[in-house]
RNA sequence: GGAGAGGUGGCCGAGCGGUUGAAGGCAGCUGCCUGCUAAGCAGUUGUAGGGGUGACUCUACCGGGGGUUCGAAUCCCCCCCUCUCCGCCA
């Protein structure tokens, strides 16, 4: 959510800014709901104001036994204007957050300008390509021959976009988890957490998945809560409404999670293997940081995940999302890409983010400053680190053997207990 | 699922229809004092929003939302959460 006073102060700046992301609002109205809502707010406030001096003046009458019936009386119509006023106002409150919550975060100045991801911006990339003396094969193909990934059974019990993983498939999956976890919590100093899958609407609202992608998340039916489409919904309105000190900053969880999304609108893409699920799992990195220092936060947040990367050997490069690409609530996001041989392609295996206050705003997540003064909003960050199956796809294509089998990693041995070589 | 108790400021805790933004205590801050010394005394300390260049001032906030009333932390209704006991259960 954006800062009313700064966007009704800025409505041509803002336009321009949230334009280069592709969406066009209309922010006219703004400055004459402002003014409404302020004079509106002026007038029911000074009503107060008399009611409470009266209010007083009946109970002293009442006290000293006179009779107070006749400004009683006159005090009713003036209660009644107060709740018309008051209606009016909650109308106009409501009409401007319902917008608010649904406005993008503005993009960060060192965010490139573009229409669509052909527009983002390498960074830097890691690791070569390896040179296969065959051609390599895709991930569904080897994992299915071993005997590893199952989809027929997961379809039996889910459908389409569910997997089912066996054997060494299911712990290579756990050790992946469990090796993630460790490097970041050893390490890179992360606190690990472990929330709850299902959330309230608040929480959605506050990390910005609600109100307007409601068709991407699983309701409970019957119930306020949703399945958690990242673990960036639990684990950053874990300090919601609160007000943290600035020595404690930055707050840095990482949690493992699964997440759930219905990918409605994405039939057709990446329908083969385990690319794109309903149900996939991640391990995540959240970090609720100073402002003056959210975007040093961002690039070692990056270089947490590229760290995972690096010691399993995969290949990958960081791409600088371009302002038509970036997500709803981001002002600027890195993606890890990591080479997939089978398809002769970077896939993203990370989406690491700063929200600056957007979310902070949203979800009451504030500090106090140095030296006090007034409470500021938190910058809160995030990213994959990383996403676990998306992971193990990457193993599977750049480890596959000729004979079809997978040499496991050595950064990942001692968490599949020395096996060093996935074979039927 | 059944029965009960409770949710008040940074924390503890009073208030249960009328100067209560809220006693008292703790903690914090600021002075003063200083041979009763891990002390004493005095003052002060919330958040959000509106108005004013400013000193300042107004409004709202006692789990959330409605209602009753001239007036609600206090009364009524609905909801949420926590705790205790019972039942069920990994």
């Amino acid at each position: 959510m954006l800062d009313i006073k700064f966007l009704k102060d800025n409505i041509e700046t803002v336009t321009e800014r949230l334009a280069t992301r592709g969406t066009v609002p209309d922010l006219s109205f703004i400055k004459s709901l402002d003014e409404k809502r302020r004079a509106l707010l002026g007038s029911v406030e000074s009503l107060k104001q008399k009611r409470n001096t009266v209010s007083q003046e009946v109970g002293r009458l009442k006290k000293e036994g006179k009779d107070a019936s006749s400004i009683m009386t006159d005090m009713q119509g003036v209660s009644a204007e107060i709740k018309a006023l008051d209606a009016e106002l909650a109308e106009c409150d409501g009409a401007l957050k319902t917008f608010l919550l649904e406005l993008p975060n503005l993009p960060h100045d060192s965010v490139p300008t573009g229409r669509s991801e052909v527009d983002n911006v390498e960074v830097r990339a890691w690791g070569k390509p390896k040179e296969f003396g065959f051609v390599p094969k895709e991930h569904t193909e080897i994992a299915t021959a071993l005997g590893i990934l199952d989809f027929d059974a997961a379809s039996k019990l889910s459908g389409a976009r569910f997997s089912l993983l066996k054997g060494a498939g299911a712990l290579l999956e756990r050790s992946l988890i469990n090796f993630m976890l460790t490097i970041h919590t050893t390490e890179h100093g992360y606190i690990e957490v472990l929330p709850p899958f299902m959330v309230k609407e608040s929480a959605c609202l506050g990390t910005g998945q609600l109100p307007k992608f409601g068709e991407d998340l699983f309701k409970i039916e019957g119930w306020d809560h949703y399945l958690i489409p990242t673990a960036e919904v639990p684990v950053t309105n874990i300090h919601a409404e609160e007000v943290l000190s600035v020595g404690n900053l930055p707050i840095k969880y990482t949690a493992f999670t699964p997440c759930f999304r219905k990918e409605a609108g994405s039939y057709g893409k990446d329908v083969k293997g385990l690319i794109r699920l309903h149900q996939f799992n991640k391990v995540e990195l959240v970090k609720f940081a100073d402002p003056a220092k959210s975007y040093d936060e961002l690039e070692s947040l990056v270089s947490n995940a590229e760290e995972i990367l690096k010691r399993l050997k995969l290949p990958y490069r960081v791409v600088n999302l371009c302002t038509g690409d970036i997500g709803f609530s981001a002002a600027k996001t890195y993606d890890l890409e990591v080479w997939l041989p089978g398809q002769a392609t970077y896939r993203e295996i990370s989406s690491c983010s700063n929200f600056e206050d957007f979310q902070a705003r949203r979800a009451n997540i504030r500090f106090k400053p140095e030296g006090g003064g007034k409470n500021r909003f938190v910058h809160t960050l995030n990213g994959s680190g990383l996403a676990v199956g998306r992971t193990l796809v990457a193993i599977v294509e750049n480890y596959q053997n000729e004979d079809g089998t997978i040499t496991v990693p050595e950064a990942l041995r001692p968490y599949m207990n020395g096996l060093e070589k996935i074979q039927r």
